[in-house]
DNA sequence: GTATCTGCAAAACATTTGCCCTTTG
DNA sequence: CAAAGGGCAAATGTTTTGCAGATAC
């Protein structure tokens, strides 16, 4: 959308927080982590500021489980471990030699170019599997 | 949330639908396409039913990249390609031998439970790829 | 100075829910 | 008939947008 932009302190301090975080956060988890140093800062600003960022490749939004979306900022290319039973997501590496083979396997079999995968594993942590038997 | 379902000719027809549809229906989508049989049809009476479906494991709720939901008929385990370009999604069978070492690998460094990975190759099919140089 | 950014509040969607009637078993 | 399902409309939650004033360059 946007072709050109500006500095902004609010936009600087959100891929701070996203590349500060070892999680993933929502818009307003975002807007309320950043509420104490900009008091008058508005949630459609967190989103604007979210978009950008994704649409200039700092941030990524990832769709995983939730209602609402959650931001990243970009980094080396990592899939998620996600449980099933506490939503609690983790990144992983996942060491290349396992994943290239499946991005070469569907460029064959498709013919589509494939620019990267997204990996999600799903299943139980080790936490709520001593909790609950599963 | 349900523990005891009935029979519903509206929850069949919906299930019906996402089994014969090779496309993946969001809860607008499916409504539009039941509403010539169902006239009387609501929009919240499909995802009502959509959940169930979900919950029953007879359908699959997918996030990929769009602001709504999208749900498929259960099937065998697959994975997704999807097109950054048109938007597209395919279905597409990655054999065992390449996802298992994935799930494998991560069990091993994570230490929870891996149910099952959650692949979508994301890039660019062959039709966008003619159109544009990309 | 002007284009971009911001806060604010309203709007636009997507999804869920309560209520009351209909259907199923 | 009792319990589950459906229609309708209101409620909820998320994300986007229009506008008028503030800010960056």
């Amino acid at each position: 959308m946007s072709v050109q932009n500006r500095k902004s302190k609010q936009r600087d301090r959100i891929l701070e927080l996203l590349r500060s975080e070892r999680s993933h956060l929502s818009a307003v988890t975002v807007f309320d982590r950043l509420k104490t140093d900009f008091p008058s800062l508005s949630l459609g600003n967190v989103y604007r500021n979210l978009n950008i960022l994704v649409e200039r490749e700092e941030a990524v939004r990832l769709r995983i489980n939730d209602v609402s979306d959650v931001f990243e900022a970009k980094r080396e290319p990592h899939a998620h471990f996600i449980c099933m039973t506490c939503g609690a997501v983790e990144d992983i590496r996942i060491p290349d030699e396992l994943t290239v083979p499946i991005a070469a396997w569907a460029e064959q079999n498709t013919g589509a170019s494939i620019r990267y995968p997204k990996i999600d594993l799903v299943g139980i942590c080790p936490r709520c599997r001593a909790t609950a038997g599963a």
